[in-house]
DNA sequence: TGACAAATCAGAATGAATCTTATTTAAGAG
DNA sequence: CTCTTAAATAAGATTCATTCTGATTTGTCA
């Protein structure tokens, strides 16, 4: 089952790969596999060291350049920072951040209230809104200070 | 009137560094002298080049550290951004953002709907929220394809 | 199978942020 | 008002992230 699920993203991939006239060559296949089963939130340079395991010859401009690449056709997200290098999120459905601002983990959610926020008319008169966010900074369990 | 408002926050920003132990030096007051006065959101390096045309042997370092400082004591605040340098927001009270895409530009925003924003149980038992903000992506006016 | 545009690699270049060290200075004590 | 000291600053070096350049390789399609 796990099999399968993997094997049917890589094949919607390539499809993706195709509607874009993007090349589908090994390297993008095992950026993208890295992508799938990354941790949350990865740093290019992270993706880099994930992917160098199974493809040792790959170049970490390539890495750097494939995730903006997927970016482009809504393949990964790049999400907010508050400073520091970019980080990709492999998950592009709608859902909300909380950025702990100890440690730096980003910790996806839903809910409910969120996922109806509308946007102000006088806003949206004058902005086309692509994506919808909420960010929440705090402490994560780790972080927080015993009680 | 403006010359008092203004140096009424001159005022604070003089109590708040005192409360911190912070020397009040002539860099500091210059660097919270531009940052009420700002274009919004700017970059240490745009922050360092106002500075400079009142304080011109100020120093990028001594900006961006006092800036970094000043995030420390909630004298301002680093936004979320996408990549690229950081930027700092000189209206620390609560409010939403507007990125534009193409040309990067962040649209403070206040809705109503927005300030009630409420934390998930379950979110708020492993989470001590600090800041919410709602974070829309977009295309701003100039940026839109015309219509 | 061959041609060509696209993609890759390696290393150089750029940009942002931080660190190091020597010097200067604000602020409190006397 | 002067002295002392820790804090702050300036300048340049360093680190890290990202992008660019140019030469080489490789999917894709005819």
């Amino acid at each position: 089952m796990q099999r399968h699920a993997s094997d049917r993203r890589i094949q919607d991939f390539m499809t993706t790969c195709r509607q874009h006239q993007l090349k589908i060559t090994p390297q993008r296949v095992a950026i993208y596999r890295a992508l799938i089963r990354s941790d949350q939130h990865p740093t290019a340079d992270m993706m880099f060291q994930a992917v160098r395991k199974e493809y040792p010859s790959i170049s970490f401009d390539t890495v750097n350049r494939t995730l903006l690449t997927f970016a482009g056709i809504g393949l990964v997200d790049v999400v907010e920072v508050f400073g520091g290098p970019k980080r990709f999120d492999p998950d592009v459905a709608d859902h909300h951040h909380l950025h702990c601002v100890v440690c730096g983990r980003i910790i996806d959610f839903n809910h409910e209230q969120y996922a109806h926020l509308e946007v102000p008319d006088d806003i949206a008169r004058m902005f086309t809104v692509i994506s919808k966010r909420v960010v929440l900074k705090g402490l994560c369990e780790t972080c927080a200070p015993e009680r």
